[in-house]
DNA sequence: CCTTGTTTGCTATAACATAGCGTTGTTTTG
DNA sequence: CAAAACAACGCTATGTTATAGCAAACAAGG
């Protein structure tokens, strides 16, 4: 199984786990919080994986479709909700999007970096941002998305 | 919901303006953008002013009816996308709402504080997040947004 | 088996946003 | 000034994103 566990992983680099890897990190985490891993949810969630960046709720719902008759908004939303609640996959707020989630975020928020010119999307935890928080301001949950081009993309436009 | 005893601003390089003081500040940096600050414009700035937080696109189209007649979603979203490109209003992401910005941002991005009791927002200067990024990338715009609890809010829940 | 709660499918509708066209009004220019 | 060019606006229509609410199927435990 996980020779490879993302235990606790505080560093900042992206740890590329397999498709598979993250199929069973998934079934692992759903165990854990005593929720189903059903088969449409693990439909979903390969649909998740395989579309490997941020996808948008009714193009998954197209991309059921071939297996899966002729499935509802609801059926694709409530899977979404499903996975957002167990911390294993993001909405990208500025794109209406969805994206699986590989980090363990002990507490923490995530953070995108997401280049718009090869769509490709980098997570890293969120940065402390305690020193500049209003005073006495809780922070429940945060949105932080980062929208520009990365370095393979700078340089090529270069 | 008159002035509120918080202000907006905790001491940062910023003043706290008053709602003339908003609404001549559009009209300045309209002018100096070389754009029209139309009736209509106006008139939807000033609701925004107004709402003293974020509003969403039809509530303000809502608003705007009394007056205007029957107005569309158009002529808000027009009206939005325009402030918006100045930078005299943010969108507010995570809410679908859009709320007018008192910063000068001069290649600052903004950061929200979004007090889900009391609904009051603050706005920061976003933090400089440089250490952090991936190598190379070049971040055009960011979205950083938290929520949570203010420190009122916090106070009166304990 | 029976009860209880969860998951799924479905219809319907709500909420958010833009495309595109014609008209009006303002600015520019010959 | 007149004509051309452009910006702003109103409107119809439609596209996109998301949820409410109900009934049937299904799992889990006594």
């Amino acid at each position: 199984m996980g020779q490879d566990h993302h235990g606790h992983d505080h560093g900042h680099d992206h740890t590329p786990a397999s498709k598979e890897e993250r199929m069973e990190n998934a079934r692992r985490v759903c165990q854990q919080h005593g929720e189903r891993f059903t088969p449409l949810r693990e439909h979903i969630f390969g649909l998740l994986i395989e579309a490997d960046g941020p996808i948008k709720a009714y193009d998954l719902l197209d991309l059921l479709r071939p297996e899966h008759g002729s499935p509802k908004p609801p059926t694709v939303y409530r899977a979404l909700e499903f996975f957002t609640r167990l911390g294993l996959v993001h909405r990208v707020e500025a794109l209406n999007a969805y994206i699986t989630c590989d980090h363990m975020h002990d507490g923490h928020s995530a953070e995108f970096f997401i280049c718009e010119t090869c769509d490709r999307v980098q997570e890293r935890h969120a940065h402390d941002h305690s020193e500049c928080i209003p005073k006495g301001f809780v922070i429940k949950r945060s949105v932080i998305e980062h929208y520009g081009s990365c370095v393979d993309c700078t340089a090529a436009a270069a």
